[in-house]
This record gives C-alpha cells, structure tokens and sequence, in this order.
DNA sequence: CAGATGAATGTTATGTTATAACATAGCATT
DNA sequence: AATGCTATGTTATAACATAACATTCATCTG
C-alpha cells in the first residue's frame, strides 16, 4: 500500500540516482515555465547539484562544486540560486542542518515535514495532512495563529535501523 | 480551563519579570543538585541572561551582556554554558532563529513543541503528547525510528493577532 | 532597432554564528 | 601532596550568510 503523501522517500542503494536528477530538472523546468519564472543557468546548475545529492547538501559544498564549472561563483551566487529555488518551491532547507534538499512536489508550495537518518543523512519529506492540522489546531486553542510549520525529526531510516 | 501542556505560556506585559526569573533560577538550582549537576557561576549568569529575555535571545547578544560583569567572557565561554544547560534540560535552542530560551520544566528531559510569535518575537513552549505521538506513529509507518522531534511553529501570538 | 526598464549577476567586503585545539586552574578523592 | 577529572581561559579560525554597489542581460516599447 502506498502512502501517497510521501513526496520524498528514503532512495534504495540501487536506484538510478541519473536518471532521478533528470526527472527532477525536467519537472523544474516545467513547473517554471508554467509561473513564468526564469529558470536561469545559474539556477539550473544549483538546483542540478542539490538533486546530485540526495543527503541534504550545504551551501559551501554547493559552491565547491558550482566553481568546477563556473570558477566566478562566490557565496553570494550560491545563496541567491537557493533563495530563488525556495521561493519557487523547489527545494526546502533544512534548518536543523542549515542545509538543502530537493522538493519532492516542485511548483506547489506546501508544507514539507522531514525525517533525518542520523546514520546514513538520507532525508524523506512527507506531507501528511493530518500532522499539519493538529499542530494548527493545537496552536488555535492558545490562541496563536499559525503562519508557518517547521517539522524535522531525527532518527534512524529504514535501511539503518 | 488550564491547559497544563503548556509549559511556558505568552506572557502578560505587565508580569514580574524579576521575580520570574528568580523562580527559575532556584528551579534550576534544585534541578541541577537533585541530578548531581553543578550550576557553576557562569552557567548560572547564562541561565539568568537567558530567562531575563523572555524573547530567544542569541548567544553574542548575551556574550555582550555577560562581559559587562565578566570582561573576560569569549564566545566559548558562552556556547559551553549553553551546552551544559541544554543537556541538562534548562534551555531549548530555537533552530529556526539561532537563538535560546529557557525551558518551561526544567530537569525533566522533554520534547518542547515551540509557538514563535512572528511580531513581538514572544515564544511559547507546549509539550502535547497528542502531537509527539502521531509524529512519532506516521514516522514508524514508513518504518523511520524516530529519536529527536523538531516543532516550531511560527505566526501571531493572542496578543498580537 | 535605440533606448528604457527591471531582473539577474558580478564583485568586494563584512557580518554572524560556532568550534577546534591546547593551556591552565579548580576541586575532590586518596 | 599527588592524582585525575571537570571546568575555564585563550587564541585562532571555521562555517554560515548578507550588505552594498557596479555591471550585464533580457524584454518591452515606441
């Protein structure tokens, strides 16, 4: 039975970690079209690196790997891509980890609750309503009026534990 | 009706702070003897800077603070009292704002769930089991073992919606 | 197509947050 | 007093992030 309201789920060793890239970047390039968001190569070339890694990534590691191929890339390069990216819903940061991870479900915002394998650093994003409504009805009877959710549990993933 | 899952609530503009933050250092105080841990003065300052905000405050603001009666006081000497006091359950980290608070229960390890007012910055901590469990739960169902919960919920406060 | 406009990127510098590594001091037990 | 452990002092630097201003590029408009 699958659960559809897991938008990442934990990888297989084996998976075609390529041709997963190229999915995602496809999928990106249509969910920004349809915006009208320019998905520039800079962008491209970010978003390209954080799929590359299927552990969240960081900006520095990010901006490691973006000077191979464009030697003029400083922080600012990197930060800005990932804002953008953010903002366009295609990738989420980790605050926890101050890192990054590719959006499971890119072009529709929405609020992503991640697991985090201490082990192995693999991340699965889920998206299951009925946490995101008890946490705002929770909130609602304190009167506090939830705006945003952050959700990140740590611990050990399928293939650790 | 109490809602005794609230373990620090939105405080009143017209509480006594000073006498608020007395209590909590004697909490602390019995806490630490009860568990063999040892309060030294510059852990004891830190828990005091921490309570005396009762926004989060961030660790170079209460270095600034601290060196007003300890000049000699550098980021170590804050970040390992800041440790100390979270192993020992007296303060949370706010992951989401690089910040700290005091905790509401102190010496009883918990999971705090946190409401984070996005006007006044004011924050509540509540510790819903109902919450804790259904993460723990829809994390086991795709067999993730959960060990650390991260909730932080930000929006407006009763005071400020 | 020239010129205007706003978005994106380049560039330099710096701000902010956190820890490594090693030396010294304080405390408790023998 | 000698030992060993915990805590603190000290210096330096690592890691994360943004401010501010200059330049380039894409797109629209007339």
């Amino acid at each position: 039975m699958k659960n559809h309201s897991v938008l990442i789920p934990f990888k297989k060793h084996q998976h075609n970690h390529a041709s997963c890239v190229k999915t995602a970047l496809e999928d990106a390039e249509a969910a920004c079209h349809e915006s009208g968001l320019r998905l520039t190569e800079a962008r491209r070339q970010v978003l390209e690196l954080v799929w590359g890694s299927h552990a969240p990534i960081k900006a520095y590691d990010i901006l490691e790997q973006l000077q191979v191929k464009n030697p003029k890339a400083v922080p600012p390069t990197v930060y800005r891509a990932l804002e953008f990216l953010q903002n366009a819903g295609l990738v989420h940061r980790i605050e926890s980890l101050n890192a990054y991870v590719g959006c499971g479900s890119p072009g529709e915002p929405h609020i992503g609750q991640f697991l985090i394998c201490k082990m192995c650093g693999a991340v699965a994003e889920i998206n299951e309503p009925k946490i995101t409504e008890l946490l705002s009805e929770q909130a609602a009877q304190l009167g506090f009026a939830t705006e945003q959710q952050l959700v990140e549990l740590k611990g050990l993933c399928p293939q650790c534990s």
